[in-house]
DNA sequence: TGTACATCAGTGAACGCGCGTTCACTGATGTAC
DNA sequence: TGTACATCAGTGAACGCGCGTTCACTGATGTAC
């Protein structure tokens, strides 16, 4: 029987344990994941974490960067397969809520994270409000500053709302008339560009 | 000493440990309402809460409930004080979100409760969709339903959206042209009705 | 090439904690006669 | 009006639990000579 014997040093621990969160975080959920379960997860005992992460928060900011990261890297597919103007807004949207909406629990502890910090955001978190504002900016071109401030605030609210809410009973009323969780994403983005009939 | 000498019988204790939660929950966070804390609050043993609720579970769904008739209350009152049309639209918007950030820790034990609920939704929560739901009817008169739906959908998302990202650090640099939040919010209502200027 | 030793990255047991919930109980209340 | 009794709404002690974190330790690794 060949149990693979797993050296007394792991080697790469740190990143396992972020691996291990992730993994358990989508099991489990956001609210209940505990620091002793990851290094359950990652086959390690309950102290050995500290060699790598200051605190449970630290394991978390890391983890939630790491979901930028992934975030980022969505977007800026969106922006590369998209034209300028609302188009491209629409499919930064549809990247992002989507993104939110296939890693629920990871999205919640990257906005947790938003909500608590009182460190500057992290490398990843600062690309995504640059890629969104440049998004925003293609969409209203020669507007002020203040203008453009005001609409990247809203979008990325209503991005940001629809991931939170895409599961809520209260959408599925809406939702109903599509096939797909990502038909209707855009089609919400969408609607909320075009000028209202009147 | 007059010690008012509470009596054995408590008299309205159901009420009072919701209000002992609402206490409570603006100053430890929704993250950390512990049943017991409540219970200390309101003065009365652990095991008194049983009396009135099935569980922890069931005393935050009161206090959702709650929320949400206070929630139904703001919206009617701006519905009351505002013209048919988007500045109706807006109103409702920023009473909404006004009411979310007043009361921070209530409302996200709101949004809790719309996340996981499988029962469904309260008589307030009704009435707060059903008024949002007139509300984007009134900017989009003659609008097919399904339209009438989706702009709902969106509507409500930058509302919850909007919310819950009022205190994230990534809302600061929006929000400095202003001088109140009021002010930001409506502002950024405003501007997602709005055309986007091409 | 071999050996002493500092450093690193684990272990596992223990700490104290507060939690949600249950249980047998008891004091207060109200109702029937 | 008084009394027996059922019911209600509390008490307080206890249950088991899993948590975050610390601690003294030890096995593995790499480096200096």
């Amino acid at each position: 029987m060949m149990c693979e014997p797993r050296p007394y040093h792991h080697g790469d621990l740190r990143r396992a344990l972020i691996g291990a969160a992730r993994q358990l975080l989508e099991e489990v959920g956001a609210d209940d994941l505990s620091l002793r379960a990851v290094a359950r997860e990652a086959g390690v005992s309950p102290a050995a974490p500290y060699h790598h992460f200051k605190d449970k928060g630290d394991l978390l900011a890391a983890v939630a960067e790491q979901g930028f990261e992934m975030l980022a890297e969505d977007i800026s597919l969106a922006v590369a397969a998209s034209t300028p103007g609302s188009e491209r807004m629409v499919s930064i949207g549809s990247a992002y809520v989507m993104f939110a909406h296939h890693n629920r629990a990871l999205y919640r502890i990257m906005a947790g994270s938003a909500r608590t910090r009182d460190r500057p955001a992290g490398e990843a978190e600062t690309r995504v409000a640059e890629m969104i504002l440049a998004g925003v900016a293609t969409t209203r071109p020669g507007v002020p500053e203040d203008d453009l401030a005001l609409a990247c605030a809203g979008v990325w609210a209503t991005m940001h709302g629809l991931a939170d809410m895409m599961t809520f009973k209260v959408m599925e009323p809406f939702k109903i008339q599509f096939d797909s969780e990502q038909a209707f994403v855009r089609a919400v983005l969408t609607r909320l560009g075009a000028e209202p009939t009147r």
